[in-house]
RNA sequence: GGUGGGGUUCCCGAGUGGUCAAAGGGAUCAGACUGUAAAUCUGACGGCUCAGCCUUCGGAGGUUCAAAUCCUCCCCCCACCA
């Protein structure tokens, strides 16, 4: 079975060129393909996983990843899909998310002995002579064509309008599939499902400028059940810099998937074996959980290893109890599956004097302080309907006094709804 | 540049002088039910020293006992025309 099998069982394909030559490219091994990456922040994000997982099949399966850092067009801005002008980056900035990238990227690639390669477009973009570039790559290029495209005719249309290095955007990233198949021998561009258009330049481009045939392959967007982009919260992207988001959070976010997502997501953000994910299909109810605790361990050992993912599972058990994973249920998965002892988790803490803790905290100020309630209203209302504990015990007066007496070693659990947790603890 | 229409609490959006901290919906947060899911139901949803008080309706002034609502100037957005 080869990678292009791989890749469309599992669900990410949406569409790709040359059905039977990439098919038969990707069959035997050692081919190379690349995918862009945008600096234009410090940390990717669970969106950018099903790139990343792609090029980490492509590597396990014997070819050769490519991430392709846009340092050089994360310059510019890529027109696709926006409906506004991008604010331009400073030089600086961008080199400091190129190389956060890389080490985050590293996680889920071996970029050792050059089984994958980080390449940044800013290496031949910067240097490019304009009057050369117009000769030998502008001439291949169709204005009439390109503004047909549905995204620059919406930019077109606006009031905005686009601007003209905007719309060198494609032109550049055609060079850069052009570079990297001339520097790399890079058969294959992948890409999101909004990149068709500059993927397919690209293809074009190589083609008239070397008589090779080389392929696109574009990812589907992937949607929750209910219809909403997924890696979003309400508190923002799910991010895999561990500052960000931190690898308890990172485990949350998956646990608490929908269940009808289950099985798509762990098909394409783990590599358990799809017999086996298949199975998931008859498991229903509570049962489900189980498969939610692999799927939140799976990925989180990816982005943040292995010893971060127990680390995260112990902590969930200890704030949701302890359960035991059957051994039937995806038995390829190296969760730790026996209930083990709870231990506390890693939680955000926050330090109070102990001078301050003897005079004694209204509840619902101490709540407001540790960032469990945006505001002493909002403190009040929590307490109000219920939904404030002070070790496990439901906080029944919004004034109620908190003293240091009631800290013990391992200082106060605040609590507030079912899932946010915050430790206070006291200090001399 | 001309003409017309707008800017309301996180978002959409009602509100044309007092009964407006401002309808309705969404999002969000609690509670119930559950399985840390979904759906549903209930409640909350500007701030505070919370049965009271304070600050909000693009900005600055003004009229009035009283303004999101009326007047003046300014800023920004949208549509059509140029």
């Amino acid at each position: 079975m080869s990678v292009l099998d791989i890749l469309k069982t599992r669900g990410f394909i949406e569409n790709q060129t040359h059905e039977a030559e990439l098919s038969e490219y990707l069959g035997k091994e050692g081919g190379s393909c690349y995918i862009g990456f945008d600096p234009t922040a410090d940390s990717l994000h669970v969106g950018h996983l099903i790139p990343i997982m792609s090029l980490a099949h492509m590597q396990r399966n014997g070819h050769r990843p490519i991430a392709l850092v846009g340092g050089g067009t994360g310059m510019i801005g890529d027109p696709s899909g926006k409906t506004e002008m991008r604010q331009m980056m400073t030089v600086e900035t961008i080199e400091d998310n190129v190389q956060a990238l890389k080490n985050q990227l590293s996680h889920f690639i071996d970029f050792n002995d050059d089984k994958a390669i980080l390449a940044n477009n800013a290496d031949w973009l910067r240097a490019l002579a304009y009057i050369p570039f117009l000769r030998d790559i502008g001439r291949h290029f169709s204005i009439n064509r390109m503004i047909k495209a549905e995204s620059y005719r919406q930019r077109i249309e606006s009031d905005e309008g686009l601007s003209f290095i905007e719309f060198n955007y494609q032109i550049l990233q055609a060079y850069d599939f052009l570079q990297l198949h001339d520097l790399h021998d890079c058969m294959l561009q992948m890409g999101g499902s909004d990149q068709w258009g500059n993927i397919v330049a690209g293809v074009e481009l190589v083609r008239r400028t070397r008589q090779k045939t080389v392929f696109g392959i574009t990812f589907k967007l992937i949607t929750k059940s209910d219809g909403s982009k997924m890696g979003k919260t309400a508190s923002g992207a799910v991010w895999l810099d561990p500052k960000k988001t931190s690898p308890y959070d990172y485990y949350q976010f998956w646990v608490n998937t929908d269940d009808q997502d289950v099985a798509k997501f762990m098909a394409l953000f783990t590599f358990l074996p799809m017999d086996e994910i298949k199975q998931l299909e008859t498991v229903t109810g509570a049962d489900l959980n189980s498969a939610k605790q692999i799927l939140a361990f799976e990925t989180t050992a990816l982005a943040h290893g292995r010893e971060e993912a127990i680390k995260a599972q112990d902590a969930t058990a200890a704030a949701f109890g302890a359960k035991e994973i059957p051994p039937t249920m995806l038995p390829s998965s190296t969760v730790p599956r026996e209930k083990r002892e709870a231990t506390p988790p890693t939680l955000p803490t926050t330090q109070i004097p102990k001078t301050e803790l003897s005079e004694g905290i209204a509840a619902y100020q101490l709540f407001q302080r540790v960032g469990l309630c945006k505001s002493a209203g909002d403190a009040r209302r929590l307490i109000k309907q219920g939904g404030a504990y002070i070790d496990d015990q439901a906080v029944t007066a919004f004034d109620q006094i908190i003293t240091g007496d009631q800290v013990n070693e391992k200082g106060i659990l605040l609590r507030a709804g079912k899932k946010r947790y915050h430790r206070v603890e006291m200090t001399d």
